[in-house]
DNA sequence: TTGTACGCGTTATCAT
DNA sequence: ATGATAACGCGTACAA
C-alpha cells in the first residue's frame, strides 16, 4: 500500500494561495491573513481532510509532542490510576503519553530511557520507582544527564537519586499516619508487612512506621519485620508467616493495600477472625480496599489527582511557566472496619 | 534552555567521514563501509552519545513509530491486562505505544482518533468497544476511512461497524459456555445482568446466553434481565433489584466479573449466601476473581496473552508481512465454588 | 569505498 | 497581505 500523504501544498494549490499562508492559517499566526484567503483555506482543509503532520512540525520546532511515562505495571491499580490521570489531562493538550513497564527490571527501565531519549521526548515522568542496583544507579545517571542536556524536562514520582526534581507522595507520612492511628487505639505489639527489598518506597514506608514507633517511645521489633513484595500473593504468603507469633501482635500494618488485602483474606481461610483477633492496617485506598471482610482501614493516597497534578505541571514546564508547582497531595485516614479498638 | 543536539553531523565531523557514511553505519546498510571507518563511527557515537533523532528519520520514512491504543478505561484490569501485553512485546521493538483513555465518551474517542491521525501513527488499536451512537458511527467512519487512505494499519479488538480487521473475544461463546454449564449443573431459573446497553460487548455477551437457553429449550425471560454497567457498583446495584424476584432465580450469569464480583458482595451484606440460596456466574477472570467469598466460577478470556498476540500481529503488518493472522485465544470454563449442582 | 545533492512536510526569515 | 527560500536531521540516488 502506497502511503498518499495529504499535505500543506495539496491545501496550498486548492485554496490558490502559497504553503506559507496555509502555515500561517494552521497556526493562527500573528501574521496577518486576509479574511478572505483565510476562509479559503479553511474550506480547502475541511475538503482534503488535512492535518498537518505532526513529525514534521517536531522537526522544524525541535518538539516530538511526547511526554514518557515510566512505570513499573501498570496493571497495578496504583500506577493505573495515575497514569489515567495524566493521561486525561495531558492528552487533551495534544500530547502524546508514552507508556513503559518496566516490571522493575533494569534492562528494561533503561531500554525505556533511551527510547525516549531517541524519540527526543518533550518531558519524561519516573514513576516506577527508583531501584537499588548499582548498574541501574550508573548508567541511569548518565542517560538521565544526556536529557537533561537535551532539555528534556524530568520528574520523579517516588523519590530518585537523581538531580531531577522529585515529587514526593507523602510515603514516609503515610506509613506515620497509620502506624500512629494503631497506637492510638491501644496497640503496642504491631508488625509490619514491608514492600520489595529494592525499592525505595518501600524503605520509606518502612521508615514512617519506624518513625511513628519511636515517638511513641516503643521499639521496632526485627521479629515483627515480614517481607511482602506490594501484592496480594505477597500479603497471603506472609499471613502464613506470620501466624506463628501471632500471640506476639495485636495489629498489623501491610506496606500497601494490595498486601493487606491478601493478609485479611488468608487470615480470614486460616480461620482468624479480623479485627477481632487481629487488626490489619493498609496504605494506599485502592478501590477494592472497601469492600474486603471487613473494610479496610487504610490511608487514602489520591493518585488520581497526583496524576492531573504531575499533568498540569508538566504542560506549564513545556510552555516555559517556570514558577509553577507541582500541587501537593495530601495522604488521608480512612477509617473502616479492620481495627480494633483495644484500649 | 537551549536544546543542543547531538546530530550525525557532529558524529562524521569526529569520526572524520561524511554523514552519509554514519547513516550506513547506524542502519547496516547494505552499503558496503570499510571496516575502519566503521570502528571510527561507532567510537564516535559512543563518545557523544548519540541516537538518530527518530522524528528526522520518521519524516523521511513516512513513519512515526507509533502505535495508537484506545481504551475505555486503563484502571479496568481487563483493558490494562491487554495493554501491558501489547506494550511489553511492542516497545521491545523501538514502537511507541500511545494510549488514549476515552470512558466511552464519543468527543474523546473521535479527539484521540484525530490525535492518532494528525500524527500519523503506524497502526491504531480500537481496544475501546464500539459505541452505538449514530455521531459516533458516522465521523469514526470518515476518520477509519482517512486513515485506511494514509496507510495505517487498524485493527478492532472487540467488534466494530467499521470495515477494519476486527479479532474477536469469543464473547458470545464465553456468554454460552458459562450459561452451558449452569444448565447443566440443574439450573433452568437463570438471570442475567447485563452490561451498559451502548456496548456491542454487552450486546454479544447477552446474546450468548439467549443462544445456550434456546440450545437448551429454556427461554430467556426478560423479567430476569437486569441492567448493569460492567462494574462493582453496578453489580452491587442489580443485587439490590434482584433481591425482590429471588424465589424465580437458582443462578445468576453477571456479564462481567466485575459486575459478579459486587453481586457476591452485595448477597453476602445483605444475608443471602452464595451458592448455597443462589449461584453466582461471571465472564473474564479477574486476578481478584478466587478471592471473592466464594471464589468465582467464571469463564478466562486470556487478555494478557491477546495482547501479545494482537502486537505480534501487528509487528508482522508493520512489516509487511501479510500472510500472518492473529493467534487466537481461547475462553476457557474455570469452576471454583460460586456455583451449586442442583440436580 | 566515499561523498554530494536533494527531498521528506513544515515553518521562520526575509523579501515584495 | 502574500510568497520564495532556507532549514530542521536524516536517508538515498547518484556521482566519483
Amino acid at each position: 500500500m502506497v502511503r498518499k500523504e495529504i499535505t500543506i501544498k495539496d491545501v496550498a494549490r486548492l485554496a490558490e494561495c502559497s504553503p506559507t499562508t496555509v502555515s500561517r492559517v494552521i497556526n493562527n499566526s500573528e501574521h496577518p491573513v486576509s479574511k478572505d484567503t483565510a476562509e479559503k483555506v479553511e474550506a480547502a482543509i475541511k475538503r482534503l481532510n488535512f492535518s498537518p503532520n505532526r513529525i514534521a512540525q517536531g522537526l522544524k520546532n525541535d518538539k516530538s509532542n511526547i511526554i514518557g511515562v515510566i512505570v513499573h505495571d501498570i496493571c497495578d491499580s496504583y500506577f493505573a490510576q495515575m497514569i489515567k490521570g495524566m493521561e486525561e489531562f495531558i492528552s487533551e493538550h495534544e500530547y502524546i503519553v508514552n507508556i513503559y513497564n518496566t516490571s522493575r527490571d533494569v534492562d528494561k527501565e533503561l531500554h525505556a530511557v533511551n527510547m525516549l531519549k531517541a524519540n527526543r521526548a518533550d518531558a519524561v515522568v519516573f514513576a516506577a520507582g527508583a531501584l537499588m542496583d548499582k548498574r541501574y544507579e550508573r548508567e541511569m545517571y548518565n542517560v538521565v544527564e544526556q536529557l537533561k542536556s537535551q532539555g528534556t524536562i524530568l520528574l520523579g514520582v517516588t523519590p530518585h537519586p537523581f538531580a531531577i526534581k522529585n515529587i514526593s507522595l507523602a510515603n514516609q507520612k503515610a506509613a506515620e499516619m497509620i502506624t500512629d492511628y494503631a497506637i492510638e487505639n491501644g496497640h503496642q505489639k504491631i508488625a509490619f508487612i514491608s514492600g520489595p527489598q529494592n525499592l525505595y518506597t518501600s524503605y520509606l514506608r518502612k521508615q514512617g512506621v519506624i518513625k511513628s514507633l519511636e515517638n511513641h517511645s516503643l521499639q521496632f521489633k526485627q521479629e515483627l519485620l515480614f517481607e511482602g513484595d506490594f501484592t496480594f500473593e505477597g500479603g497471603r504468603k506472609a499471613a502464613l508467616s506470620l501466624l506463628n507469633k501471632i500471640d506476639q501482635i495485636t495489629a498489623v500494618v501491610a506496606a500497601n493495600d494490595a498486601t493487606a488485602l491478601g493478609l485479611i483474606w488468608e487470615l480470614n481461610n486460616q480461620g482468624v477472625k479480623v479485627p477481632a483477633e487481629i487488626s490489619v492496617l493498609g496504605i494506599d485506598d485502592l478501590p477494592e480496599a472497601k469492600y474486603s471482610y471487613p473494610p479496610l482501614t487504610t490511608i487514602s493516597l489520591p493518585i488520581y489527582n497526583l496524576g492531573t497534578n504531575i499533568g498540569e505541571y508538566l504542560l506549564a514546564q513545556l510552555n516555559e511557566e517556570y514558577d509553577i508547582n507541582i500541587k501537593p497531595v495530601e495522604p488521608k485516614l480512612l477509617t473502616r472496619d479492620s481495627l480494633k479498638n483495644i484500649e
